[in-house]
DNA sequence: GAGTAAAAGCAACTGAGTTGCAGGTAGTCA
DNA sequence: TGACTACCTGCAACTCAGTTGCTTTTACTC
C-alpha cells in the first residue's frame, strides 16, 4: 500500500470530521483541500483501507454507507437525530458480550461483530 | 389504504418466507406467485405499510434494506451468517433497555429506536 | 351502477457504485 | 540518478437501486 497524496488527504479528512462520512462527503471534502480526485478513486482507497483495517463501515439508516477511522476511538456506538441529523459516538461499558453469550446459548450461532446504532433526539434537539 | 391483490400477495410473500426480503426479492417473489408487478408499484406499496407499520424496516450490510413483518414476531435482532448469508432471528431478554438509559445519562440523547444485528458464523457453517 | 380517490403501470430519470482500460507515479534496486 | 514495475489514478461507460411524473385502472362509497 503506498503513500500518495490523495490518500493522506482523505484520511486528513476522515481525521478532521467527527462523524462517519458517506464517499460523496470524502469527494467533497477533498475538494475543499484542492484535490480534485476522482470518486473511482475514492471508492478504491475506501476498499483498500478498509481491507487494511484502517478505516470502519458504518450503517446508518442512510443510503450509502458511512465510513470513519477505526483507531481514532476505540468501539464504539452511534447515536443519530433524527430530527437535525447530527451523529455522536457513545462507548458502552462491557459492551455487548452478555448478550453475544446469549446469542450463542440459545442459537450455536457464534457471533463476530455486531452493528448497534441509536436513533431518537439530541441534547440540543430535545 | 385498500385491499388490493397485490399488496394482499406482497403481505403473503413476507409472511412466507422467514428471513426479511429486499424489494427485488418481494418482486420476484410475487412473480412465482404469477402477479407481475411493476417495481414502482412494490417500492410504494413498501412505503405505505411501512407508515401504518405493518412492514419493519431491517439494515444488514446489503446494498438493499430488507422488509420484514413486524407484527410476526416481537422486537427483535437478526444473525447474519457471513458464510451462507443465511438470516435468523432472535428475541434478546430485557433488550437493551439498560443501554439505552446509559445513553441518556452519558449524553442526554433520548433513544427511540435502536437496530442491533449480529454477523458472525451459523450453527450449520459453524 | 356512477363517481372518485387511491393504486398500478410505464417510461424516463437520478444517483450510488462498478468495471475496463489507458496513463501516471511511488518505491525499489542497481 | 535513472529505469523498472507494481500499484494508483482518471476517465468514460456501464449496472443497478430507487424515484418521479403522468396516465390508466380499480377498489370502495353512496
Amino acid at each position: 500500500m503506498r503513500n500518495t497524496p490523495i490518500r493522506n488527504a482523505l484520511l486528513n479528512v476522515l481525521a478532521q470530521n467527527k462523524k462517519p462520512l458517506t464517499p460523496q462527503e470524502i469527494l467533497s471534502g477533498l475538494e475543499k483541500k484542492g484535490f480534485k480526485a476522482n470518486k473511482t478513486t475514492v471508492y478504491r482507497q475506501i476498499e483498500s483501507l478498509l481491507e487494511y483495517k484502517i478505516l470502519n463501515e458504518v450503517n446508518l439508516a442512510d443510503r450509502s454507507k458511512r465510513y470513519e477511522l477505526s483507531d481514532e476511538h476505540g468501539h464504539h456506538h452511534h447515536l443519530v437525530c433524527l430530527e437535525c441529523g447530527s451523529i455522536e459516538d457513545v462507548e458502552l461499558p462491557e459492551d455487548m458480550k452478555k448478550q453475544e453469550q446469549l446469542v450463542w446459548k440459545k442459537t450455536k450461532f457464534k457471533v463476530l461483530q455486531h452493528s448497534l446504532e441509536f436513533f431518537g433526539v439530541c441534547k440540543k434537539c430535545g
